[in-house]
DNA sequence: GCAAAAAGAGACCATTCGGTCTCAAATAGG
DNA sequence: CCTATTTGAGACCGAATGGTCTCTTTTTGC
């Protein structure tokens, strides 16, 4: 495990460009625990649960991860990042900044299932971590942080180009919509029901046109 | 442990109003254990921290409680009466239902902490059960219907004394509040800063006056 | 004050937990 | 093809888990 790694431009025997055997099962590792860390939790997902899903004795997922831990932080950014890619996607393509955000809350509320199984990992992990595995916590810190950063920059450039109103706190908007989602994301699944989640977008929406939106003569 | 209880009105020896013994422990179980299920969670809660909690071996825990989810589900109980009594403190006192709506918010706010140890109890329950322990998910989808019918109950009773707009769905509205509030405070926590649910507490006041509260002459 | 009932301590139990280590099998570079 | 390295199986480990049961102590009603 020193430099003789991926032999460059060999078309050599890996089909799967140029990953080791190793580095597939880590990779499948990841990809197969990470529904499991998200609807049972990292204290809900034991070892014996990792190695039914992933079809390895622990042996084989030691050799690629030193802890629980090491795994459950990877399998939150493998989610997560699915998440992030799932609402945003299509979103840079539109034009106009209100609908970009408008765009951004409709992904996250028709996409909501069918994308990570087991909810928001977010959410999940906020609060599992809350008052338990800082490293878990500081992860998700950093996921909110990386998403609000997303949308204000929507924001900020909405109000450069004067199509959002000049008033408007980037990053308190950010927070306003992020929050909103997730609430009322709790709301949905518990109550199995769609419909706290389309009321939350029709809010929003209306919210959005009305005080964000900048009008065509916003003068003060 | 037949019909021998309950001295009626003797003033005998028990001088915290006619509980036996058992029944004070019981309870003290309860009210010394419910933080630690709030903070830590179902699972994340183990019998020794209980001990220590309580101050009382396994078998004077288990004389009470046939098993640690019994008692998680009475904790839970008795957290969220905590909670949601806290939430309604002084509402009913105010007279015009709009400005009710904006009090028990404001409750929410400003009594989030020290109330209740670990944060909202029908979030973090919720979450946890979402995808494990039946019996709790239930009890939290009861917490959360038994809220939004209270906060329904304002807003017809504000229909009908036409202090709100007839147009306005009460248990949508009631959602609406419930998971603005409870995103706000997911989002507050993980920030470790006020200003999230500051924030919701006036973009909803503002929605309240505007688009709820009945105008004048609310003609269409 | 006494006898009966309730309450609690704590030894004990099987099971599962996360984690380690050895060794055989599979892979990969020359 | 052949050997060095990587990979994975699985026996093993101590600690902790939730739960049971017996026996002593305390409370209780009379």
């Amino acid at each position: 495990m020193v430099s003789r790694k991926r032999p460059a431009g060999g078309l050599g025997r890996s089909m799967e460009l140029d990953v080791t055997k190793g580095e597939q099962t880590r990779n499948d590792i990841v990809r197969k625990s990470a529904p499991l860390f998200n609807q049972k939790g990292y204290e809900g997902t034991s070892l014996s649960d990792l190695m039914e899903a992933t079809g390895l004795q622990k042996g084989g997922i030691y050799r690629h991860f030193s802890s629980k831990e090491e795994l459950a932080t990877e399998a939150f950014d493998y989610s997560w990042g699915k998440a992030v890619s799932g609402r945003l996607d299509g979103v840079a393509e539109v034009p106009d900044c209100v609908n970009r955000l408008k765009k951004m809350i409709d992904n996250f509320v028709e996409l909501r299932a069918g994308l990570v199984p087991g909810g928001c990992p977010l959410m999940n992990t906020a609060i599992e971590a809350d008052d338990g595995n800082v490293v878990l916590r500081a992860r998700a810190r950093k996921a909110l942080q990386n998403w609000t950063v997303r949308l204000s920059k929507i924001t900020t450039e909405g109000i450069k180009k004067q199509q959002i109103n000049h008033r408007i706190d980037p990053l308190k908007l950010s927070q306003l919509i992020i929050g909103s989602l997730e609430g009322a994301l709790l709301i949905s699944r518990l109550q199995n029901s769609d419909e706290p989640l389309r009321a939350i977008k029709q809010h929003l929406s209306e919210y959005l046109e009305q005080n964000v939106r900048a009008t065509i003569r916003s003068n003060r």
